[in-house]
Parts: structure tokens; sequence; C-alpha cells
DNA sequence: GAGTGGTCTAGACCACTGT
DNA sequence: CAGTGGTCTAGACCACTCC
């Protein structure tokens, strides 16, 4: 076994152990690492580099290695879908008292923060393709960032395209200012006179763009979960896609599939 | 931006560019790239692992660095349950044609190879709560590879409990020569009088283990989904729990949520 | 400005792969 | 055995954070 991870092992049992918690510091990498362990620079580094890539360690330039604060899991269950389908039609008082968020997580709508950001688009070969439109139809695009109050960085970042054309006969829908939408976008759909007949969600995972890492205060190594959901209406069309990206380490998707009885 | 990162930019926009097709190999760290680059063997190597992260690029030792080849996608939708639970009953005949991997996959019987590994086990305090039995209790554990003919490593390690005097009704189902089992648990289970009536399944994704990483055959920096598959019968009680590891950088999951008309 | 991590260098030796 | 990547060292200088 290599010298690194050799660090990288006592470092962990000791974390664990809880020699440092969540929070703390551990020692400086120069001189504090390299003389205990009697190892150059990049030795510590790269055991540092695993427990990094591991969730345990937060690396701050300028500031130190600190052992993570566990993040607290975010959960979403596909039971949201027939929820929130159910939900589309209620009033609006019984709409805006929570969303589907709130319906996964067990929270209450104080405990999250919401920011919502709309532009026009075109339709690339891949959403003309899905929306079964011509490429460069104009699209809304409308981006969403969710996050805990108490923390600095969203949990969730999620982009929804709907067919421009579609949406401006409800003017209300274009304009952000309205969001966060009481009974979400399946009351959106409804205002339209569209009914959604089912719902597919595709999963991946992979690192994470420069871009994501900031975004969503991923660590490096931290993979993150994309997550297609692509909404049919009862006539077979496509009325929405939407992508969302949500840290690896921290989120759990539920999806219950129910059998016929024989 | 680094010396490591413009590094990193110009072999990617090179490999991109088709200079050295996938399997071919890149130039030597040292001498070639560390005088072609002037840089110094550390900074090379963490251009490298930059690309190696992003997919793009295959370490191995004592070879070489090769662009990596592009490897077939796997699908795994939740359709599979309903449609394996549909073949339960048919004649081993039918059973046998294909199972729910190639239903997923588009793929034949033949071009797949997998492997099957049983052992006893007991039930730590997960299972044994999700079981709803003793911490200790004997489980059968079985432990599954799948991978394409054509390629070395596997696409798949599931990991499947059972209660073992749920099993031994039919002793069978003990002996690991009888798999691939026709028709897949739904079929095992129903030998032994069980009907399922959903499965959930939880999904998540992190950094590989470095035993993973081996049996996977994955690359330092790719993520791997993490699914864990909990069968409920019609009673209500769980009967299998599958834990199933799939290298994110080359599955898409399908979940497709059906709902109810107004 | 002091303290800390981030990048980089030049060179040594080890471990694995193929001939 | 030669060629290649893997690990490790000792030391330099830069970039960020906080006082």
């Amino acid at each position: 076994m290599a010298k690194y991870e050799r660090i990288a092992d006592d470092l962990r049992t000791r974390i664990q152990a809880g020699e440092w918690l969540p929070g703390e510091r551990l020692p400086t990498e120069t001189p504090d690492l390299t003389t205990c362990y009697k190892a150059s620079l990049n030795t510590v580094r790269q055991a540092l580099g695993l427990l990094v890539a591991e969730g345990l360690v937060d690396k701050v330039h300028g500031r130190g290695n600190f052992v993570r604060k566990p993040r607290k899991p975010v959960t979403r269950t596909n039971g949201r879908h027939q929820w929130e389908k159910d939900r589309a039609r209620e009033s609006e008082g019984t709409r805006r008292e929570t969303g589907a968020t709130e319906h996964d997580t067990g929270l209450t709508v104080s405990d999250l923060v919401f920011s919502a950001d709309f532009r026009e688009a075109e339709a690339n070969e891949d959403l003309a393709d899905l929306f079964g439109v011509p490429v460069g139809t104009k699209l809304l695009e409308r981006t969403y960032r969710t996050r805990y109050r108490e923390e600095d960085e969203p949990f969730n970042v999620a982009k929804s395209y709907l067919v421009y054309e579609v949406v401006e006969a409800n003017p209300a829908l274009l304009d952000p200012a309205h969001e966060p939408w009481p009974g979400g976008t399946q009351n959106q759909l409804f205002t339209l006179g569209i009914e959604l007949d089912r719902i597919e969600e595709r999963v991946s995972a992979r690192s994470p763009t420069a871009e994501e890492t900031e975004e969503l205060g991923l660590k490096a190594g931290v993979s993150v979960l994309v997550l297609r959901k692509i909404s049919y209406d009862i006539t077979g069309n496509v009325v929405e896609v939407s992508e969302v990206t949500l840290p690896g380490d921290r989120t759990e998707m539920v999806f219950t599939t129910p059998l016929d009885r024989w």
C-alpha cells in the first residue's frame, strides 16, 4: 500500500474516531502533516485528495482543510407527480400551502429558499425532437434553484423548457414574479387546458462541470445526478422537458413501481 | 488559468480533433509530454488526471495513456418489473428465451455474459430492519455480475438478499448452478408462493470505492450509481433487497410514472 | 503581513508490461 | 531488458483569507 494511502487511512480513522469534529480544521499541510507523517507536500496532498473524493474533507484555499459537516440528505420521490396532479385542480389557498419539494422532504415552505429565472430560448435538435417541433422554435426556459434556508448553496438546479407559443396563452405564466407558482407546473399546464398522462424520468451520473461544481457548492470528486424529466399529455405529446442537476452525495431518489395483481 | 488546465485543454482539443483515435496511445508522460509542454511530470500528470476524470483518457500502468473507447450505454427501465411479473407464470420455455436485462437493452441472451455467486450471510441492522427480522438472521446473499460478451469488465454488479428460511422451501433456489434462472427473481419467488405488490428503487450517486473501481473497470473520477431495490409482497412484507452498482458514465435509468386521469 | 492551500519544478526510484 | 506509468522528495513561488 502506498504511503499516501496509509496517510489517508490514518486520517480517516482519526476523523471517524472524533479527533476532529465536523467543521473543525485539520492540521496544516505544511508544516504539520508533512512533518507528522514524514512525507513531502505532494504525498500529503495526494492523501487529502482521497478524503475529499470520499466527501470526508473540505479543502478551502487560504483557510485550511476541514472535516466536512454532513449535509442534509434530500429525498425526491416519483410519488410527487401524482400528488401534484391531484393538487393541480385544488383551490389556490390549498395549492399555496405546500409544494412538491416540501411534500418529498417533509419540510415547510419557510424552510426552503427558491429562486426563478426566465428567458426565451430556441429549440436545439434534441429538444425539437422531443417536443415534435422544428429546430429553432421559440421556447420558454425557466431556471429554478432551491436551497435550505440555513445553507448557502442550492441542492437543486433545474432548467425547464416549454413551447413558448403554448405558454403565452396565459401571460401570467411568462412572469417569474409569479414564482413559486402555487400548485407547480401541473397547475400551470391546467390553466392552459393540458392534462398529463405520464412522466418519464431518465437518470444518470457523472462528474460535475466546473460551473456545476461552483453552483452546487460541490467539492472535487463529488458526482452529480442528472435527471431529465419528460412530461407527456393525454394526447401523447411532450409538453415539458426539465433537466435537474442534483449533488450525488446528498440526494436520494425514490421510485416506486406498483405491479398489477395476478 | 493554471498550466495543467491549459495542457488538459490542449490535449482535449487534439483528441476531439481526432489526432489520436479511440484506443490509440497518447505520447508518453516522460519524456514526450513534459518536453512538448515544457512542464514537469507532476504538472503533466495533473492535466491527464482531468482528462481521466472526464472519461476521455484511460491510464494503464506500464503501457501508456490511451484515448478511451466509448463504452456501450446501458439502459435500465422500471417497466422491467411489470414485464418480469407477467412473465413469472409463463412456461419455462418462454421464460428461458430472454431476461429483464435483455428486455431493457434490446439485446439477446448470447450478447451478455452472466455470473452468479451465492453465500450465506447474517442480517445486519439495516437489512434486519427492512425484512422485519432479528439482527443476525440467516440470509442468502447472491452476487451477480453482467457484462457484454465483447467487453472485459461487467457493467453491473448486484447483491441480492433473501431470508434463508423462506428460500430453502425450494432447494433448487440455493444452487447457483441454476442461474441464470429463467424468469428471474419474480419466478423464483412465485415457486415459493410469493407475489410482488410493488418495487421501490432508491438511487444515489457517489465516488466508487477502490473495490468497485477495480470490479467495474472504472477509472479514477468516474462516479457510480447506487440503486437499492426493495421488493414488497402483497402482504406488505419486504421479500427481497437488492443493491446494484452501475457505472455512472454509461448507465441511464428510465423511470416512467403513469398518472391517474382527471 | 502572517498563515494557509495551490501550483510547479527537477530529479530519484519503484512497479508493471511487453519483448 | 527497455519502456512506461506510479510514487515520492525538497524546495520555490503564487493566490487566497483573515487580522
